[in-house]
DNA sequence: AAGTGGTCTAGACCACTGA
DNA sequence: CAGTGGTCTAGACCACTTG
């Protein structure tokens, strides 16, 4: 009889989450203190912090110092999407995975580029062309910028062999990525390379990364017909 | 002098995700368990939990109850995507929002429904096919089925006012949901009805939601050509 | 200046699960 | 059944922000 079920965090969590789903806590209001609501839920302020966090990490809930908490003006629902590298995404589909470099080569950056990248002006960049297979068949093509300002060596690498994402993963540890997905009418190009009709409509994401405050990489990945990126997310912690 | 600064989770996080990239912790690597590291960076156990939290939750790291804690196999890339309320997304971006619902009436699933849903056959659904507009301009055109066993009340809502999913979400907490995104070509239907070229690619989102285990509802949104969905993701701590 | 959340500690007990 | 992570507590101090 230990286990006279304590208040649990998660507990805390749905019940908050209730009170918000119901309009207990409309949007823009402004809950009670951590320490009101242990008293209330009779529990260490900590455990109502840590519903808490879970609230704030969700999208749920914004919170301040001294400020509060507050619930969210307009609520949103956050998913998590999991963005494998190609070459062990194709891999693990138990396709066998080939690496073609198209092209590489030094040019200025278009400028669209350059905004991506946060960058006042455009500059000279490495452009990378590649196309990942899955079995033989394309899988994704991405065509890529590389900073030669953050990553001279870049010029040392043998693109032939490795992918230059994966170069970069190893050797320019990621602080900071944005990620855009849009769908567009493969080009005259992009079918080629694809081997796709023309004007088929392919799913393109567009990812921006930065290593300590200085633009790596910005890649467009255009993937192959039928491409989908899927995503699942529990939001009541109930258990069982 | 107070502040010597103290081991923290951030600290901690870091240097593990450093140890992680830099090959110290390979994939499939078992790590200390959080008392030796706590040791190890001279703080508390639960500062260790902090960051392995933090690690977990981003893919990067695996952890079991006396299995310990080990680098994931596949290192993934993840994402948050802030899907907004329609409605709310269209007046947030200052334009005007109007609901159009086109129709709604009653029949058998498909199968391909019925399997979004996990349920073992198909069966008679409320079926909701509505427009968003944006300053008259269509924006998303869903093609919504609504569980009569688990929501049956749906059929008493004024669907011509309210959004099918404003209702749903307000009175039927959702406990999971899953989402998928795709590109596709418009076929006649949608390239009618969201005033576009037939054959134009456009994003499509399709999301089931489930409410104690019992689905409620699956739709599929076909956004406007030239729709995009973004994210940005911090993967570093370190302060400034 | 004061109030609120953020974090750290030390310790205890629980719960899952692998050996 | 024993070891490891998960959670809760009580208390302290810090850091950010708002009034």
């Amino acid at each position: 009889m230990s286990n006279l079920s304590r208040t649990t965090w998660r507990g805390v969590y749905n019940s908050i989450n209730a009170r918000i789903l119901d309009g207990t806590y409309p949007a823009g209001h402004h809950l009670p203190r951590d320490e009101d609501l242990a008293a209330e839920f009779n529990c260490a302020r900590s455990t109502v912090h840590r519903a808490m966090q879970e609230l704030a990490t969700r999208g749920t809930v914004e919170r301040k110092r001294k400020g509060g908490t507050r619930v969210q003006t307009l609520p949103v629902t956050r998913a998590t999407l999991d963005i494998p590298i190609t070459r062990l995404e194709i891999e693990n589909s138990g396709f066998r995975y080939d690496y073609l470099l198209i092209d590489c080569s030094l040019a200025i950056c278009p400028s669209s580029i350059a905004a991506k990248m946060h960058l006042p002006e455009t500059q000279k960049m490495l452009r990378v062309k590649a196309l990942h297979l899955a079995n033989g068949r394309p899988y994704v093509f991405e065509d890529r910028w590389v900073s030669l300002k953050t990553v001279p060596e870049i010029m040392e690498v043998d693109l032939k062999l490795n992918s230059a994402n994966e170069w970069l993963v190893m050797n320019r540890p990621v602080d900071h990525f944005n990620i855009e997905f849009f769908a567009k009418n493969t080009d005259r190009y992009e079918a080629e390379v694809l081997e796709a009709p023309n004007d088929t409509a392919i799913l393109v994401i567009e990812r921006t990364t930065w290593s300590g405050g200085a633009p790596v990489t910005s890649v467009t990945a255009a993937t192959a017909p039928g491409y989908r990126m899927a995503s699942s997310t529990t939001v009541n912690m109930t258990q069982i």
